[in-house]
DNA sequence: GGGTTGCCCGTTTTT
DNA sequence: CGGGCAACCC
């Protein structure tokens, strides 16, 4: 499941692979393309490879390191190979091993981060740690940071712990220490106190010998500048480094291959600045359109030939995406001997989401009807909340599914706590996992039993755990925690000789702790004992418990594969990299899509962003591509009205077909909108573009969904004009005539915010929630 | 110490 | 609409 991680001594390099079928027999070689070809044969110096989407580079990246190893090159221990994604490193590794016909094991193959593990693993005294450091994730981050600004004083509510993490982990992304930081780049937020936070918070996590992700890539960079000669041993040990998915990297990880690349210079970067969408997270598409100017020997190869995408979805993508400046610029071709142009990009507006939900999921059905399996579908969002409808739909039309992405496995509440328990179990020494724990479930052990625990453990200097031998406590709470403290040390004891599964049923047993969730009588109660037992199965896989800690830090739901046949629901951004039959992307509105936030915060470039996104939905298709927007969303509870998204106009006519029903589907329906519409004349609602064609001034216009937008937009501001905004407004309520579940029919007497009194006809005075409430 | 209530908040994307 | 949190009560 994920034998990268085990982290074997590295120092030796193992013995060189049983000679393989020598070049040229190797038969994948004749199976490439040319540049394709080139890219894999060019094996010394520095490479770049711009490749588009469905060009085939996770190919050229396997073959290119089934060649080296195949004619001998460097033996697997020389070559690393980084990605972004376990699932992706997972991918080429089988794949590899598919070609090369032995197990890849001894090849550097993984993602950057667990490439750092490793590198830090091996010289954790020399990078400022202690052997088995914990890595954090987002959650303990959090708390620590937070505890950070509350012990300064700073209002948490005005300066988040979220943000202030924020800022620390773009610090991070840029190679920066605390030391770094120069005080003009801390002035946007806390009062240019930001920087000393940082400080504080990497204090606070050497004190706990942990690591955060960005640690993961700035401890090595710090390794390797105070150790020279640690430096130079990778170095010289790297002879062949690939990057797949290279628009993606910070600076930090930039940074980092510069170092290792010197000796050799060996290092062949794939990307396409097409579908950069990570810049939030510190990605620098700069990386790889400033590739020559580091590197100006370098050879730079383009990817054109699409194998994956009919040519109308490759028509709609390519248009849509030259909408975008500061490009590299690639066309994307459809490979030769691929017959047909496929259909049309179906459009659809929708009145509003649940007939969006509906409509995709009965297209679902269809499809599957005409035998395409639900594992080449997917329903691709920009955000997780819009995964909610289509999920209901689903559970209607009794469609198997699967979300990936939204709610992470490891991110649950019980999974987080089942693993601090094995943590703790680790490393008693682990005063976040202690914490966590401690009093779950209850034991009685409250703020001032944890005070007295603290106080102790910072004068002895010693952990949370060992400070309850010292620390000044009530005998019950005493008793208590002697008595957990007790339990920890026989599971402590045990873990190496009992299976990770064994022991983790063992603990989650005896702390009381799967018992919790058994008498819990919520109805979520179910679903947490069996996300436990999920867990025990992942465990199984593993032979340590170590091992799948390690594993539980760095996984995402993004690299779990889905299991039979089930529809695929997840955001645009996990869809990087895969590939499916009919792709569905709903949700194409101004603000959603492109998201508001991204226009309000990064501007024109953050508009960019979100067009590489599109792109990067549209291009997930083979054969069918399904987009659809509506003009009514339920947001943060509240219905919202909505314009098509930018997206949509730069779809060019001839690769669309628009699907949408004028009659009852988008926009206001005639009979709503017809006494509104006196004196009413058009406009558009887009401006125009100057190389679109499309339903300018032609008779499609009238037809086209925008038409109706502009009708649904207009009609919509007058609509709101006139109806209040919010079912708040006053003396609106009062005297209607009301229906109750319980009370049945009544008449609003008074109202008090969302609190009504009603006189009910055969309940008398009643106050209530509005909520409970329908119009009679 | 623990449970409950009520308020206020925000709400993109994730290795 | 839901989560997080502070204030309050048992």
């Amino acid at each position: 499941m994920s034998d990268f991680f085990d982290l074997e001594e590295t120092d030796v390099a193992p013995a060189a692979p049983p000679a393989a079928a020598s070049f040229p027999d190797m038969p994948f070689l004749t199976d490439l393309n040319p540049e394709q070809r080139r890219a894999v044969e060019q094996t010394e110096g520095p490479v770049l490879v711009l490749s588009g989407a469905g060009t085939g580079k996770t190919r050229v990246l396997t073959t290119r390191i089934a060649y080296i190893l195949g004619t001998r090159r460097a033996t697997p221990w020389q070559v690393l190979a980084v990605t972004f994604t376990n699932k992706a490193s997972r991918e080429m590794k089988e794949r590899l091993e598919k070609m090369i016909g032995l197990p890849a094991r001894n090849t550097w193959l993984g993602t950057f981060h667990s490439i750092g593990i490793r590198i830090l693993s091996r010289w954790p005294a020399e990078a400022g740690l202690q052997p088995h450091f914990i890595v954090l994730n987002t959650d303990d981050q959090e708390r620590l940071v937070k505890q950070i600004l509350s012990d300064n004083g700073v209002d948490i509510k005005k300066y988040t712990p979220a943000v202030v993490l924020d800022i620390i982990q773009r610090w991070k992304d840029r190679g920066l220490e605390p030391a770094a930081v120069t005080p003009a780049e801390d002035t946007g937020y806390c009062d240019g106190r930001v920087k000393g936070f940082y400080q504080l918070y990497q204090n606070r996590l050497r004190e706990l010998n942990a690591v955060d992700f960005g640690d993961l890539l700035l401890l090595p960079l710090n390794l390797f500048k105070t150790h020279p000669d640690i430096l130079a041993r990778y170095q010289e040990q790297f002879r062949y480094i690939l990057v797949d998915e290279y628009q993606d990297t910070n600076v930090a990880q930039y940074l980092l291959l510069r170092l290792l690349s010197q000796k050799h210079r060996n290092i062949c970067c794939v990307g396409d600045d097409d579908q950069s969408i990570y810049s939030w997270r510190g990605a620098e598409v700069e990386n790889i359109l400033k590739f020559q100017d580091v590197y100006p020997d370098a050879l730079v190869i383009r990817l054109e030939r699409n194998y994956r995408s009919t040519a109308h979805i490759l028509g709609a993508a390519s248009a849509l995406i030259a909408n975008n400046a500061g490009r590299l610029g690639k066309t994307l071709k459809v490979a030769d001997g691929r017959d047909g142009s496929g259909d049309r990009v179906k459009v659809q507006g929708f009145w509003n989401g649940k007939q969006e939900a509906e409509t995709v999921i009965a297209r679902v059905e269809d499809e599957q009807r005409h035998g395409t399996p639900l594992s080449q579908m997917a329903v691709l969002v920009r955000t997780s909340s819009q995964t909610r409808a289509f999920e209901e739909e689903c559970i209607k039309a009794g469609i198997p599914y699967k979300i990936i992405g939204g709610f992470k496995f490891y991110e649950r509440e019980e999974i987080r706590d089942a693993v601090a328990y094995l943590r703790l179990t680790l490393n008693t020494d682990d005063d976040l996992a202690f914490s966590r724990v401690v009093n779950k479930p209850r034991r009685g052990i409250g703020d001032s039993a944890m005070q007295s625990v603290a106080a102790a453990a910072k004068e002895h200097h010693v952990s949370l755990f060992d400070a309850i031998a010292w620390a000044e406590l009530r005998p019950s709470v005493r008793k208590t925690l002697d008595a957990f403290a007790g339990l920890v040390r026989t599971w402590r004891d045990k873990q190496n000789m009992s299976e990770p599964k064994e022991l983790a049923q063992q603990i989650l047993e005896e702390s009381g702790y799967i018992n919790m969730w058994r008498l819990d009588k919520s109805p979520d109660a179910e679903g947490r004992i069996e996300n436990i037992k999920e867990l025990y199965n992942v465990l199984s896989e593993f032979e340590t418990i170590n091992d799948f800690i390690e594993y539980a830090a760095l996984v995402t739901d993004a690299d779990e594969n889905a299991t039979g046949d089930q529809l695929v629901i997840m955001t645009l951004h996990a869809s990087k990299g895969l590939e499916f039959d009919t792709v569905f992307l709903p949700g194409w509105e101004e603000g959603l899509f492109p998201h508001q936030k991204a226009l309000d915060e990064s501007g024109e470039q953050g508009l960019e962003e979100e067009r590489r996104l599109a792109y990067v939905g549209l291009t997930r298709a083979r054969r069918k591509a399904f987009v659809s927007f509506v003009s009514n969303r339920l947001v943060y509870g509240q219905w919202q009205n909505a314009l098509p998204s930018r997206f949509v106009e730069e779809l060019p006519a001839e690769h669309i077909e628009d699907c949408t029903d004028r009659q009852t589907g988008y926009g206001f329906r005639a009979e709503d909108v017809a006494p509104l519409m006196t004196g009413w004349q058009p406009r558009s609602a887009f401006p125009q573009q100057q190389n679109h064609t499309r339903f300018k001034q032609s008779d499609d216009y009238a037809n086209s969904p925008f038409a109706a937008a502009e009708t649904r937009a207009t009609a919509g501001r007058l609509v709101n004009s006139l109806t209040p905004r919010t079912s708040r407004s006053k003396s609106r309520r009062l005297g209607k005539r009301v229906y109750h579940e319980t009370f049945g029919f009544g008449t609003v007497v008074r109202e008090e915010g969302d609190r009504l009194e009603v006189h009910f006809d055969d309940h008398g005075l009643k106050k209530v929630l509005a909520r409970f409430l329908s119009e009679a």
